[in-house]
DNA sequence: TCCAAACTTAGAAGCATTCCAAATAAGAGA
DNA sequence: TCTCTTATTTGGAATGCTTCTAAGTTTGGA
């Protein structure tokens, strides 16, 4: 859950990307970009369409999938791939930064690094690519998965020292 | 397809990561090993069978996965998604370096960038995440499809003006 | 040489994502 | 506000990458 400001923002520009293309604000489409803008963790199709589908029954899946295709080919969210499910990751902060993957809880989070900003602008003058998206992403182990692992090695380990 | 030296070195990498894993050194585990250290150009599994499969006749596409699967779980090689096809690319160089992935040709390029190699360190310290691979990626278009997307919007520009 | 465990293989299965055709709704203009 | 065109949504089928499975093969140690 972002603060109220960011998520304004990142709404704003999402709805934004979507009306400059000529693409319809749906209802649909406002709820996806509402939950991508609130949303902190880089959920996967599935995660919007099970937030959402309470509240908006009719949704369907391939709508969630193709709001993400037309966001994703704006520049305006980031495919991220996947972290150790199968299923892609968005993240609808374009902002340059690091995401660390956990190939075993499948979180995604955020990590601040000021270095990242300057790469993007040097990688994109000097490269001639038209770049869309970034997928900054380093995968292993989160600290509390670390933690379980040891622990299933060793159950007992405290008990027996 | 990288320099003598540099091959060798990624593939005496890739042979010590499963030698020291207790993996068996088999005949189709070595092809892959040298086919990842050759080829600079971000292979997927497909790629990996399709080069290796005359080679090898019996080779299947299922070890190509499980070979590939083995090297990641070890750090060894970096998976780093797809490229607007569908399929992971894998990266044998695990330096720090940009990756360059044009959705239209599906082609994955290196880009070299020094500052690179400070953030793995920084985070990896900072965040307190094991981390078993990187996916420092940025996808869109690459010079040359530009120029043919833009030829396919105006056919006939040249001869009309 | 013999054996147990690791590995490979072909094909089936799983599942995220895409495709499709019919139903619906956005939004421009009257 | 009402109408009309057309983009969009929807559920289900299809696609294709990846994983699983069970049987056969190879490996390396005893
Ligand atoms: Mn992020
Ligand atoms: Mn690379
Ligand atoms: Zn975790
Ligand atoms: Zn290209």
């Amino acid at each position: 859950m972002r603060t109220p400001e960011v998520q304004q923002r990142i709404e704003s520009r999402l709805l934004s990307a979507l009306r400059q293309a000529g693409l319809r604000l749906t209802l649909q489409r406002r709820a996806i970009c509402r939950f991508l803008a609130q949303s902190e963790d880089h959920p996967t199709a599935q995660d919007i369409y099970r937030a959402l589908k309470p509240q908006y029954p009719s949704l369907s899946l391939a709508t969630v999938y193709n709001t993400l295709d037309a966001l994703v080919r704006l520049g305006a969210v980031h495919r991220l791939g996947e972290a150790g499910d199968d299923a892609a990751h968005y993240d609808a902060d374009i902002s340059p930064h690091i995401n660390l993957a956990c190939i075993r809880c499948h979180r995604v989070v955020d990590f601040p690094l000021p270095d990242v900003a300057r790469l993007e602008d040097v990688v994109r003058q000097a490269s001639g690519y038209r770049i869309l998206g970034a997928r900054m992403v380093y995968y292993g182990l989160c600290p509390e998965c670390q933690q379980a692992l040891n622990q299933e090695a060793q159950p007992t380990a405290a008990a027996s020292e």
